[in-house]
DNA sequence: CTGAAAGCGCTTACAG
DNA sequence: CTGAAAGCGCTTACAG
């Protein structure tokens, strides 16, 4: 592929004139640590003339040789999630620094696939695997984890497993404080996937708020974290009753969904009924009345994942990571 | 990491009692063209032992013999647009069919991203890499394929490398013939970045079918193709003169930005001014009023980039692929 | 401090 | 048809 004869380490030790042992040595100690495998004179020829003759360390090779392939996995439910996505974007950004490359696939929450995609990440010899996707129950990563794969979670958490997620009971809590603090009494929830903790702390957190403020109990209907699955909960909240005064919808695009649901049956936001969403999303603040929402650190949760997966495979024990939600107030609650 | 002592060829090969070679061979050879290496019992034999036996051949050790990693690295401007996310995973599809593994990663359309980011890639020793972030001038695919590199584009096509998009001029011409049969004269586009084909392709094929209409021309004004960047866009459009009756984004998601706009400025949609979008988004249709958009095959064009790059790595001239947009009429025009 | 040697798990000419 | 042997590019005990 590269064209010329490819430079190895072998190349780079008959041009200086040492072994490749110690080519090796030098190029693999940074800065002055290299000092214990050569003269300051050697060691700098060495790395000027690998330098200059465009050597790239093979990582199969090395792989190979250290049972180490400096690779990680990571599935998710779903790339096009834009949630998903920035976590991913966190995810990889942290291991670029820690000198890890990573896999992604979807896993669309289906065990099936989990369990294929993750066999698929094992084959390439990933040295572990951060899941975006676990359930509550961690069937399939009780699997995983039974075969001694290093691993972490990020997003959802589950069982004992190390993660790195948003503190989502809390910002279940931030969000039902702030409506009823506006009076709001007959509220609900939209709270997405069942056997996502994400869903399930949001809602417990909203509830609990709910209840401590002595108010009507909350109205909960599940359904996907998209428009398609926030326009499908809001129109079979408003079939079954009541119309409730204020929504909680445990993420935004459901929020955009049941947006336009109540737009569309004349309800006016926040007049009618409030609106919080969660996770501010860029599209949150384009809606037509800026929304409502609880702000999850997604980025940085990715980048937790990694480093907290990166303790583990240096044999560490590293605890798991919650991160602080931000309510952020706009124009729909 | 995986817990008891890996198994190797060796494992299967003494548990069977033949060479390393023949189970190397039998396993590489499909259905009966293992008949070669052996008979129909010993070939049985071996695949039934090294299934038992949870055999799981070594991509590394295979790539540092053949010189051929099954790797394919994948450059995007940002995961977080659906575009791309939709794009990718169509690839990642395609790749799994081919025995391929893919690494993504954004450049963020900066020059200085998409070389350090493709130097990363080769260092992984990819045996390929498809660009979904070209640009125009492609200066950067330039020295990269001046490295022998096979590498394919998707989405946005560039000089006459390989590629795999969708026919952007039809789809700008689709939008045009649709808002001039409507009556629509002042029309104006939010062309997109000014580097990417496909802003430049819908631009003009909507330029195009404007001047053969005899229609005044519209006035173009470029901008990033998220919300923010449509919103922004629009706004420049209305400061700069006479409110136009129809704007064509090159984006959905710039649709949207340009959408609230409109509404915020009193502007009915698509009354006052008709509105259409490209790609068809899923959000495209949850819109207040529902998007009328081009509909671009985003899944398949990835699909499609993985096809070519592989017939390229099999030594084969593969044509660029032009696949066919629609027009999808919903509310908005 | 430094090199020769072995070996990671494969594949594939080369002999038989 | 089948196996022994070499070698892909590294790293790392093991000697000196």
């Amino acid at each position: 592929m590269a064209g010329q004869a490819p430079v190895t380490l072998a190349t780079v030790a008959r041009s200086v004139g040492v072994s490749p042992s110690t080519v090796s040595r030098v190029l693999n100690s940074p800065g002055d640590a290299a000092l214990r495998w050569g003269s300051a004179a050697t060691i700098d020829r060495i790395r000027t003339r690998a330098a200059e003759l465009g050597y790239r360390p093979n990582p199969q090779a090395a792989a190979l040789r250290t049972a180490r392939s400096g690779l990680v996995g990571v599935l998710v439910p779903r790339l096009q999630d834009f949630v998903l996505a920035t976590i991913y974007e966190g995810i990889e950004e942290g291991a670029a620094e820690h000198g890890i490359s990573t896999f992604v696939t979807n896993s669309l929450d289906d065990p099936a696939r989990q369990r294929s995609r993750s066999q698929m990440m094992l084959d390439r010899r990933v040295d572990g695997l951060v899941f975006g996707d676990a359930h509550l129950d961690h069937v399939v990563i009780d699997e995983i984890a039974a075969r001694g794969v290093p691993l972490v979670l990020v997003s959802r958490r589950s069982g004992d497993y190390v993660s790195a997620t948003c503190d989502d009971v809390l910002g279940g809590r931030l969000a039902a404080e702030h409506l009823l603090a506006a009076g709001r009494r007959r509220m609900a929830v939209l709270a997405g996937l069942e056997f996502a903790s994400t869903s399930h702390d949001r809602t417990a957190g909203f509830l609990a708020a709910a209840a401590a403020a002595g108010v009507e109990t909350p109205r909960v209907v599940h359904g996907p974290f998209d428009a398609a699955g926030g326009r499908e909960a809001t129109e079979q909240l408003l079939a079954g009753g009541a119309v409730p005064d204020a929504i909680f919808a445990a993420n935004d695009f459901a929020a955009i969904g049941a947006f336009g649901v109540l737009r569309d049956r004349g309800l006016r936001v926040p007049d009618d009924v409030a609106l919080i969403g969660y996770n501010d999303t860029p599209l949150a603040s384009e809606m037509l009345v800026p929304l409502t929402t609880v702000r999850s650190p997604m980025h940085r949760m990715g980048r937790r994942a990694i480093d907290l997966l990166v303790e583990l495979l240096e044999g560490r024990s590293p605890e798991p990571e919650l991160l602080a939600p931000e309510l952020v107030v706009r124009g729909t609650a």
